[in-house]
Order: C-alpha cells, then sequence, then structure tokens
DNA sequence: CGCAGTTGCTCCAGTATTGCATAAAGTTTA
DNA sequence: TAAACTTTATGCAATACTGGAGCAACTGCG
C-alpha cells in the first residue's frame, strides 16, 4: 500500500490550514491579529479560517491575552486532544520514540538502544510496538488516538518516491519504502524524512518570525555527519532529496582514511564521532562512545581534546565554503558532538577564518536548544504540516 | 532619487501578470492552453488574464498553431514594440550592451573595452550613452521607447539596499547605488544584480518547462568567478544578498598564491582566467587576454593546456562539494573558460569523481547557449519580471 | 470622569480564481 | 461520411481573499 493511500487528496485551492496551525502550533501567533500579521494574510481571511478550524474542532477560544495598549486579543489554542503523531528518529545504534499531540506538546518520550542493521522489519516492527505501548502507558484522554506515524533515519530518502537510497550506515535498508513496511503493522499515514532534515525542521519551531523565513543550515555531527537546509523557511532537500549531503566532502591536506563510500579523506570518515572514536581507539584508550570521549574533554584529556578540536576544525572549513556559497543567516549545530565545547570552538574559528567577512557578519552561529527532541519535534512537524496543508483530517468533534 | 520611486507600487493583491508574460516570453507556451499547463492556473484564469492584457495592448493574438489532435490552439503573442529595456553588462575591462524588447527580442548589441576603474559616474554615463544611441541607430517603431534599464555587475549587490558592496574588482564601486548614478543621466526605472546571477536566469529563458522549476547552478568562468544560483525556477540570492560566492574558497594542495581577499590559495586567485593569464607571463609567454590562452590551449600549446585543464579540476573540486550539497538538476558553465573543451573536460572529471555518484546521476553538467548574451537576456528577464510582477507599467495603446 | 488613541475583531461589497459544463474546431476510425 | 475522440477555449455559479468601514474593548491622559 503506497503512503498516498492514507493521506486524502485535497482539492486544490483549499484554504491551507497549515498557515493558520503552523504559527499557533510554534506559539509564533496566539491570536487572530497576530496570525494576520505573521501569515500576511487579511485579518478578514484569518477570521474566517479560524472561525472554519473552530467549527471543526481543531482549534478553541481560551480567555484572552495581555492588552498592548488596546483591545485585548483573544487567545487561540490548537486543542492537543484532536489526536497524536508518533514520532521514531532511527539512530544507528539507539532511537528516539515520542508521542507529540496536535498541537505539538511532547507528551511521551523514550529513548532506547537498537541495532539498525537488524534490518528494516525487525526494526520498525519493534519501533511501532513501543508507540503503542506509549498511547496505552500515556495519560492523554482515552479519545486522543495515535492518527499517524513520522519516521526519521539516519540515510538519504528520495524525494520522488519516499525510499531509502545508498544507506551508507543502515545495511540492509537498501530502497525500502519505511511507509510500506509500517503499514504492514498498523494502518496510519507514515511520512519518511532524514534525520537531519528533521532536526532542521524541528529548529524552526520557536524561532520568531523574521527567522521563520530565514535561510538555515543545520548540521548534524553524531556518529555520522548530516545536515538540513533550510530556505525561505522551507525544508531544502534539492532534486532528489539528498541535499545537504556533506559527508563525502574532501578534507583539504588530510590523512587518507578510507571511507564507507569508497574514496579517502571525506569529512565523515574524519570527523564523525565514529571517526573519532576509532581514532581513540587506535590510540589504545578503551572508548566505545563519542560521549565518553566528549567527557574526557572535558577533563582536559589531552588526545580527546585535540581530536574534537580538529574535528571542529575540520567541519568548519566545510561550512566556510557552504556558507560562503548559501549565504545563511542562521547556521546551527547538533548531534551529540555539539555538546562539546571544544569542537564549537574549532568550527566557529575556522569559519571566521575562512569565509568571507560579508558572509559572516549577518550569520548567527548557535548550538541547537533542543538536543535529544529536536527531531521528534521536526517529525511532527513534518506531519503534521502535511496532514494539515489541506483539510487532510476529518473535521474531529466540537470542543467540549 | 531611489529607484522605487521609478517604479509604481501596486496593489497588493493584483493579478501577477509575470506568471502569464514569462512562459510566453520564453516560447514556453504560446496558446491559453499552454499556458494553463504552464502555470498552474486554471483556463478561465488564463483566459480572463489574457482578455485583459490583450485589452491593454500587451498581447496579441496572432493565427493559429498545429492541431494535436483537436482544436488548434490561438497563437499568442507579447507586442515586442511595447517598449524596450536597455541592458548593460559590465565587466572588468569591457562591457556589453543590449536592446532588448518587451517580448524578450534582442534587436541590438554592442561590445566595447572599458576600464570599470573609471568610476561608477563615468562607466554608467558612457553606458547610458551608449543605448540612448542604440536606440536612435536603431530601426525599431518610433513609439518603442527605452522603458527601463538592467545592469549587470562583476561584484556582489546587496539585496536589501542594491548597493554594491566590497567588490574586489571594481576599485571605486563600493557602496555605490548603480541606480542612483544612472538616474542622474535619465529618469527610468533602474535594476541591478550581479552578472552570474543574470547569467544564471538568462539560462532559464529557454528552457523547457520541468527545467524552469529547476535547481540549478550557474558557474561563470570569465577573468574572475562568479555564480548564480537558481531554486525552483527561481534565482536565489541568499539572506544578503551575495549566495553564490564561491571565489574565496580554498583550493585543497594548491599553491599559496595571494588572493585580493587577503588570503591564499582561493579558487579566483588560482582558476580564474586572471591568475592564468599571470601564470603564462610568469613562465615568459606574451599572452595578455585568456581568449589568446584558450587559442594557444586548442593548437595544443602544452602550459595552456595544463594551467587550464588544472584550473578546471580545482574548478570541478570546489563544484563537488556545491554538487553534494545543494543536489542541483543542472549545472551550467559560462564566461570565457568555458569555451575551452580542456577547462570543461578538467571540470567534468573532478566533479564525477568528488561527487557521490546519488548526486551526479540525475545530473547534467552544461557549457551555456548563449556566450555573450546570456547576461544581457538575464537582464531584461529581471527587469520585466520586476515591471509585470504587477501591471507596473500603464496600459499601452490597442495594437494596430 | 470623559475623551482621544490604540489594538483586536467583524461585516460587507468588490475582485480573483476555480471546477465544471459546454461549445468550438480540429483528427482519427469505422 | 458519420461517429468518436482530442484538444482548445469560454460561460457560469460557487468559493476565497482583500481593503476598508465600523464596532468592541481596553489604556492613558487631562
Amino acid at each position: 500500500m503506497s503512503t498516498s493511500e492514507l493521506f486524502r487528496t485535497p482539492p486544490r485551492h483549499a484554504p491551507q490550514n497549515v498557515e493558520i496551525l503552523g504559527p499557533l502550533r510554534s506559539g509564533r501567533a496566539t491570536s487572530r491579529a497576530a496570525l494576520a500579521k505573521a501569515t500576511g494574510l487579511s485579518p478578514s481571511t484569518v477570521a474566517s479560517r479560524v472561525e472554519d478550524l473552530i467549527a471543526q474542532g481543531h482549534i478553541v477560544e481560551v480567555g484572552h491575552g495581555e492588552s498592548r495598549g488596546g483591545r485585548r486579543p483573544r487567545h487561540l489554542e490548537i486543542r492537543g486532544d484532536a489526536g497524536l503523531v508518533g514520532c521514531i528518529d532511527l539512530g544507528v545504534d539507539r532511537a528516539t520514540f515520542g508521542l507529540i499531540d496536535f498541537a505539538g506538546n511532547l507528551v511521551g518520550e523514550r529513548h532506547l538502544d537498537l541495532d539498525i542493521a537488524a534490518g528494516p522489519h525487525d526494526v520498525l516492527s519493534f519501533a511501532v510496538a513501543q508507540l503503542v505501548d506509549m498511547v496505552e502507558q500515556s495519560d492523554v484522554p482515552s479519545h486522543t488516538r495515535l492518527r499517524g506515524i513520522s519516521v526519521g533515519v539516519p540515510g538519504p530518502v528520495s524525494s520522488t518516491t519516499s525510499r531509502i537510497v545508498a544507506p551508507s550506515r543502515m545495511p540492509g535498508w537498501n530502497g525500502v519504502s519505511v511507509a510500506e513496511v509500517v503499514q504492514r503493522d498498523i494502518q496510519l499515514p507514515v511520512v519518511v524524512n532524514n534525520d537531519a532534515n528533521l532536526m532542521a525542521a524541528g529548529e524552526l519551531l520557536d524561532a520568531d518570525e523574521a527567522a521563520a523565513f530565514a535561510n538555515q543550515v543545520f548540521v548534524k555531527v553524531g556518529s555520522g555527519i548530516g545536515c538540513g537546509i533550510v530556505s525561505g523557511g522551507e525544508l531544502y532537500t534539492g532534486s532528489n532529496g539528498w541535499a545537504g549531503d556533506i559527508s563525502h566532502v574532501s578534507v583539504p591536506g588530510a590523512a587518507a582514511v578510507p571511507c564507507s563510500c569508497g574514496r579517502t579523506g571525506c569529512l565523515d570518515a574524519l570527523a564523525s564521532g565514529n571517526a573519532l572514536v576509532r581514532e581513540m581507539q587506535l590510540a589504545g584508550h578503551d572508548v566505545h562512545t563519542v560521549e565518553a570521549m566528549i567527557t574526557l574533554a572535558r577533563d582536559s584529556h589531552p588526545l580527546a581534546t585535540r581530536l574534537l578540536r580538529n574535528a571542529g576544525v575540520m567541519t568548519g572549513g566545510v561550512l566556510a565554503t557552504i556558507v560562503n556559497f548559501f549565504n545563511p543567516d542562521r547556521l546551527v549545530l547538533g548531534g551529540v558532538l555539539a555538546d562539546s565545547a571544544v569542537f564549537v570552538a574549532g568550527v566557529r574559528s575556522t569559519l571566521y577564518a575562512d569565509c568571507l567577512p560579508m558572509a559572516t557578519e549577518q550569520l548567527t552561529v548557535e548550538v541547537t536548544r533542543h538536543q535529544g527532541t529536536g527531531g521528534l519535534r521536526g517529525a511532527a512537524r513534518m506531519f503534521l504540516d502535511r496532514v494539515f496543508s489541506t483539510e487532510g483530517l476529518p473535521p474531529l468533534t466540537p470542543a467540549p
């Protein structure tokens, strides 16, 4: 069964309710007037759409906001109990599961170890079982059901077929349609995206009005290296879906470490968490995770510190090219290595050294504020945006 | 006087006539039905807008097209005699001038030597005088007047202020508003863009329907190196306007040649036309232009060939990172060096060697089809798109 | 307290767009 | 040659959006 069958095909020019619900969900707007400003729609249009959404039971009016010198705004909220999105953020050796309600609240969260090499069927069956269990264990109202599943995977996802293509870290997953596999276990709409793309989308959620239309590059450095691009406030995935691949850029002047792609000296083979841990092991240190290594560096372990800093420098060097080319106004660092101050300092110093001054003048370089849950939040956003891009879900019962 | 004063400020939600005129001007559509397909608008909407545009005198119906198994399409054309755009493509030591009518036809063209270091006032006064002279000399109908001026410059143009910022090849132009300077000589609307961006826009003009929404990277390698980005069929200029700057990317393993930006080993300092000519001179060859060097390489001159090939390899190496990151479906090479088969081969070989196979699988790498006039055509497009983004110009006299 | 000023929301006439039904004008097939 | 089909264009009722007028509700000032 294809994914699209579980999504309603909407009328061509129906109101794009995501325009209203998006700012509401992210808290970027909480009243009709604020929505009009945030969306650029006229106050009349906003009023009319809000009225419809209230009638359908998606939005409720809850009291008033503060006056800013005039009439107080009537506070609007998405009804969280309208449904749940099951979010799965798959890593290579671990996974994060989350339940996010239609208002965007994370109402449940689990972090578990998991070997992605066990293959699509085992991994996804386990994941779905986790989500179902989480719904049963949760204390959401009984009518708040799971309405769909959003999956992030550590590999390239084709934008045309939604299949995973040539994933270097996911043996056995090449050509797999995650939606098809999941839908053998549970009959729900499924969306799939690359994990770095989801984190990039998640990063936009609590951005203010201006940043919501920003050009942004999100770099995830964990066991591997990934990158999500936001152009004009929307996720940019390129012509085929694998835009943002910076793993296999050659690092100038680096050692010829062999890479999974068949070449040597790729950024991923030199600066990823996996690469660093292996370097530590080669030097005789009994380290098995990046986290352990970062802890060592915090305690000023010389080799760990040097490796992390160097990884930051190499990553920053690649990002300098990207920043010159893409001219973003925001660069966000995520993934485990973003927790390492040494790594981040390495990125920053190289970036400012190698970029044109004009390119970095307006650029902010930050560490993500949602370590751990950014991917889940982005996953929910992608699902909900798709579902509500029109009136994809049936009208709900009116608010109590 | 600011540019905007010479552009009409349009009503907020008027029909975007550029949607109709764009495909018509580029020849991507020539009938109502084709326009509906190209724009995604409904047939009724297209019919209504076309009717308006005919009434305003912008479009004429001229006979019929070929039947494709049904009723023959009624052929639509833009009235070329509605006006002229004066296009100026400034280079460092030469300039190209063009007159392009509102139908997109190049009705006049001049190539002249010119030293950009003479400064904004002298250069632009000369340029405007050329355009005025070209109009007088041309045999367009007397009512076909110059309606605006579109300028391309070999340096970064701020997207917020339209001023030239920190141009390394344009001494005396820093902070200059080209529109202001031009408007001292002639009272017409003026738009300014970076030259590589204009060439990228020009490359889209005769693209087919699919390619018109493509993600495309245009690389201009002439005396300097520039790059224009097209995302989803629209010019992408980044947050500040200088997206696409690849001149100052460090080339791995290259000589530490000093660059105008203050660093060493930049692509521009190694692979640009200027750099190559200087290398030839250092080796004792009496060569003063890139063109001469390309001619030598065609005759198998060893050093010229080696330098050109090497420049291609270095450029291709940088572009590999860009292609992995941006995942375009089209990469177009322009500028003088694109005339050199050796250079192009160098780019291609490195690109296919250094990119991920998935990134190049669907990628086409081409040489521009409009050497010389691509910038002019792009300049006209940018001007006309802006003017007709609504009914910016007054209704014309009805067609004769 | 009254009144001006501000902010939030609603009502309404006018315009833009759409889907569908229909007509127009061809080609192909039997 | 008639019937069936294709493609192109138009007419019309329904829907969506907008700007602006006007109402509602609140603040602050004299």
